[in-house]
RNA sequence: GCGGGUGUGGCGGAAUUGGCAGACGCGCCAGAUUUAGGAUCUGGUGUCCAUUGGACGUGAAGGUUCGAGUCCUUUCACCCGCACCA
């Protein structure tokens, strides 16, 4: 009994948590709320990792600082259980994916529980229940029935969509076609990710350098109609509402990019019979700039207008609809195969590789507006289909890849910004053989020559419009989302599409009614991909496929949304879980939105995150949510590495080669300077020592070794399992060595002797208290009802002082650092007042609850130490009766003295001048200058 | 290439507004004690020279300042994103 054994404590105060329900909230907060939230895991068949409890006991020793100090807080978990592995796994064994997920799930809360969280499992939720993911299909219900008012920058009912009188007249038919083209979930035959080896449809940012993100399989693109969510109507918004956000710059940074803002303007370069160009004209300067650039205009988006006059070519992208139009039957051929060649390059090969850029002349002519030039059209594809219009005026003289491009083909390179009069190399510039992309003055551009380049953008931009060729525009990265996958595991869509009587699709639509969600997964006989673009959902009896409402006959839709979708909502189901009237009952929707703190990995930071928002956006639009903004304040925790590992390199003799003479060759294989490959060996720490910046082999110094942590990784078999550190260190030590490895966000290292460190600390904590001498149980005779002393009771307030404020700013590393010099100060002494032990204890209970309410108890206390006040320091206690301040001659410290803690500037100069070593020191100089700084320092300067 | 971040002992990391660099922990060294455990307790531990003492020291170089890990300029290394977005 008197030995710390955690093994034994631990799962009794879990139990005792449970059955007493601590941890449960109420429906509304009473008092100041405090929504504290972690990213809920996929529960992955390898339980958790190391990772997860960081995050975790972070927001756990947040929400329990918090329940101390009387706020009333809100702390779930959940799974976001839908999603490919556990697929994969059914296609393998036959086993239905949902057996896989549960069993999942059991192991994740086993271990959740072990590590003590004070989640409210009551609340908890998981993507995959049909409570849950019927609320799923409701939102997505939400979604359709939502088209975007850009007037007003607002997402309203379908109803609310004004018909334009040319369609109404058309009929009901067209009327339903229009709406179904400005609701925010639409379908269209876009150009996917096609992945044949997962059988799926993938999300460009599931796409990493023309993979799939998971399992690296190659991505084809492909045409295929699909559900899309017009994220993009909302990237204003989306953009926008960062600035109020108290999230890190780095994710507010990652999503301006990924939403990829840029201003510019958008111009018509006519493509017409020289003819008619001049009744173009003034047809133009009459209408102004039109939606549709039309038959005769080829219209280009440019952030740099200013560089018009420097346009000498102009660029299709091979998807480009005016293609046909441009190719001249001399280049028909050569164009059409150039266009089937990119057609079938993945991405992957078309951005791959040196990337010389390749391309075909169509054999037309443009003119450029604003000198009448005629330019000839290239079709590349180093042009993309997908952003602005698809097309480019190029200006090789001022841009990079029209200046290779222009090279590649011996095209006209003009120049028309005259770089600042000290740039380098403005000789090579203004004779067009350098590329010059940054700003300068105006030459070779008319009347708009001798003019700043902020300027030339404006007037261009203004005279363009004046003339309808140009106008301002805006334009985004951001694309719209690609929301369907061909896949079984996931929420069926909520839409039924009409069949006539020979079983064909009509093309009209239909929501399943709000009362008959959800709509369920079909019991499937196998789960596996047919390898074409057709989800197994198709394979389903007829009785689950067809529906017939209102006389009408229906085929439902067979694909599913992505494992996103049930993550873009969970937070706010968390604060109803239960309900099964709405997704959420807007009182307490009010009473505990926005969530406070949300931590978890930086990895999500542009998908999950920037989907939620827009979803979440899309709900307050439309009244069912309260804030404009779902997550007021972000952390993301850092990566944990593995332990350190030390790597030599050998050749294949085994003769060892210096790191620094170890090269690669082009296939990315470790060689020597001469060409031998070279293989790697990890070494043990004590074979080698440190040398100057590095490591080097302790037997032969000349041989540098690399010393570096890697990712945890099942290959590189470094994965540390929290489990076996729960079984010999205990879930208390767990805990605290990860808040005490550095500070939260940063990525750092694993090492298992400093959790043997904080478990000696625990143990440390334990003999303060406990006396581990005896066989029997007693306290340690240290203990005392005596009030502290004076040094006692400063070391106590200082603790509470500094856990307090480092736990309040989630510093708690140092937080921590500091209650393990309480207990050596303590541990040291001879008496140890119990007044001193109890506030201890409430500061150390949110980092290692389990000991802290085994303690509590044996001070004789009878309930939770979670149900106690967080102690509050008093600064009179913290004033010492002395204090040390250095004394610097020439800034240099050369001695120190004791003063008052309040003592004035004067008084300290004068004890500072009047101690003897500084006599000394300053014997035969001249004082030029004395800064004191009172509690600080005093420097005095001489000669 | 572009963007962001980080560089402090053998290692993880501390250091209000610029004010004693290295808190706390690991590791290592020495001692005590012991029921000989990978226990506990005490002391030491940046580098170099040395007898007291001194000099140097926060990736490198320079600058501002009485005083710089912290501010400025230049530069190097590593990590993480993005990557033909006109």
């Amino acid at each position: 009994m008197p030995r710390y054994n955690p093994s034994e404590i631990e799962p009794r105060w879990q139990a005792y948590w449970e059955e007493n329900r601590t941890f449960a909230t109420p429906a509304l907060p009473t008092g100041k709320k405090r929504y504290v939230l972690d990213m809920f895991p996929y529960p992955s068949g390898d339980g958790l990792h190391v990772g997860h409890p960081e995050g975790y006991t972070a927001t756990d020793i947040v929400s329990r600082f918090a329940r101390l100090r009387g706020e009333c807080v809100l702390h779930p978990m959940g799974f976001d259980a839908f999603g490919l592995p556990a697929e994969e796994h059914a296609i393998k064994t036959g086993e239905h994916p949902r057996i896989q997920t549960q069993s999942n799930i059991d192991n994740f809360t086993r271990q959740l529980k072990m590590l003590g969280f004070s989640y409210d499992w009551d609340r908890m939720v998981s993507t995959t229940d049909e409570d849950y993911f019927r609320w799923t299909q409701w939102i997505f219900l939400v979604l359709y029935d939502t088209w975007f008012d850009s007037e007003t920058q607002r997402g309203r009912a379908i109803s609310e969509l004004p018909i334009p009188a040319e369609i109404a007249s058309a009929g009901e038919a067209a009327v339903e076609q229009y709406r179904d083209a400005n609701r925010l979930a639409y379908q269209d035959d876009a150009l996917v990710n096609w992945c044949p080896a997962l059988g799926t449809v993938l999300a460009n940012e599931e796409v990493q350098d023309g993979k799939s993100e998971r399992g690296g399989h190659p991505v084809k693109r492909i045409p295929l109609r699909q559900w899309m969510l017009r994220i993009t109507s909302y990237s204003e918004r989306l953009l926008e509402g960062l600035d109020e956000l108290n999230w890190p710059v780095g994710i507010k940074k990652l999503q301006q990019d990924w939403i990829g803002r840029s201003t510019g303007a958008e111009v018509d370069f006519y493509i017409g019979e020289a003819a008619r160009m001049d009744d173009w004209k003034a047809a133009r300067g009459k209408s102004g700039f039109p939606q549709e650039a039309g038959e005769d205009a080829l219209r280009v988006y440019t952030t740099r207008p200013d560089t018009l006059f420097g346009a000498t070519y102009m660029v299709v992208s091979p998807e480009h609809s005016m293609i046909e139009r441009l190719v001249t039957s001399e280049q028909s051929d050569a164009v059409q195969q150039y266009c089937e060649q990119a057609s079938f390059k993945s991405d992957r090969e078309r951005t791959e590789g040196d990337r010389a850029k390749t391309g075909v002349f169509t054999g037309s002519h443009a003119v450029n507006p604003v000198n009448g030039k005629l330019i000839p059209v290239w079709v590349a594809d180093y042009v993309l289909a997908g952003y602005g219009t698809g097309a480019i005026m190029a200006v090789p003289a001022h841009d990079d890849r029209d200046f290779e491009f222009a090279k590649q083909y011996d095209l006209d390179i003009v120049p028309v910004v005259d770089p600042p009069g000290d740039h380098p190399q403005r000789t090579e510039i203004l004779a067009g053989d350098v590329c010059f992309v940054a700003q300068g003055t105006a030459i070779n551009s008319g009347e708009f020559d001798g003019n700043q380049t902020d300027q030339v953008k404006a007037s261009v931009t203004a005279s363009l419009a004046e003339q309808g060729q140009g106008n301002h525009a805006v334009n985004y990265k951001l694309r719209d989302w690609l929301f369907s996958r061909q896949r079984f595991w996931g929420e069926p869509f909520p839409i039924l599409h009409e069949v006539d009587d020979s079983g064909e699709l009509t093309g009209q639509k239909r929501a399943v009614a709000v009362e008959d969600l959800p709509v369920r997964l079909p019991e499937l006989e196998d789960f596996k991909p047919h390898g074409r673009p057709e989800p197994p959902l198709a394979k389903a009896d007829d009785d689950w496929l067809y529906v017939t409402v209102d006389g009408k006959r229906y085929r439902r839709e067979t694909n599913t949304m992505p494992q996103w979708a049930g993550s873009c909502w969970y937070y706010l189901r968390y604060i109803d879980p239960k309900n099964s009237e709405a997704m959420i009952d807007p009182e307490k929707e009010k009473a505990w939105m926005p969530v406070d703190l949300y931590v978890g990995g930086a990895e999500h930071a542009v998908l999950h995150l920037l989907y939620s928002r827009f979803w979440h956006k899309v709900l307050f639009d439309r009244g069912h949510v309260s804030t404009a903004e779902p997550f007021n304040a972000l952390i993301n925790q850092g990566m944990i590495l593995g332990e350190v590992e030390f790597t030599g390199y050998v050749t294949d003799d085994n003769s060892p080669v210096s790191a620094a003479d170890v090269r690669r060759d082009a296939d990315g294989n470790l060689t020597t300077a001469t060409g031998q490959t070279i293989s790697t060996v990890v070494l043990t720490d004590d074979a080698v020592e440190k040398k100057g910046e590095g490591f080097v082999l302790q037997n032969a110094p000349q041989i540098r070794v690399d010393s570096r942590a890697h990712k945890m990784s099942k290959s590189r078999g470094n994965v540390v399992n929290p489990d076996v550190v729960v079984r010999e260190y205990g879930a208390d030590a767990l805990r605290l060595y990860e808040m005490f490895m550095g500070p939260l966000e940063a990525t750092k290292p694993w090492a298992m002797t400093g959790v043997g460190g904080v478990r000696n600390f625990l143990d440390r904590v334990w003999r303060m208290i406990v006396d581990a001498k005896s066989d029997e149980f007693q306290l340690n005779a240290a203990l005392t009802d005596q009030p502290c002393d004076e040094d006692q009771n400063r070391m106590l307030h200082r603790t509470i002082k500094k856990v307090t404020e480092d736990t309040d700013s989630m510093s708690f590393n140092t937080a921590i650092a500091r209650m393990m010099e309480f207990t050596n100060f303590f541990t040291r002494c001879e008496s140890r007042p119990t007044a001193a032990m109890k506030p201890f204890l409430i500061l150390l209970s949110p980092y290692a609850p389990h000991l802290c309410e085994e303690l509590w108890s044996y001070l004789g206390e009878s309930d939770s130490i979670a149900a106690q006040t967080w102690p509050s320091w008093e600064e009179s206690a913290l004033v010492e009766s002395s204090i040390e301040v250095p004394i610097q001659i020439n800034g240099k410290v050369k001695t120190k003295i004791q003063v008052a803690p309040d003592a004035s500037k004067e008084t300290i100069a004068e004890t500072a001048l009047a101690d003897d070593k500084v006599k000394s020191l300053l014997e035969g100089k001249t004082i030029i200058k004395q800064i004191v700084v009172p509690g600080r320092l005093v420097n005095l300067v001489v000669k």
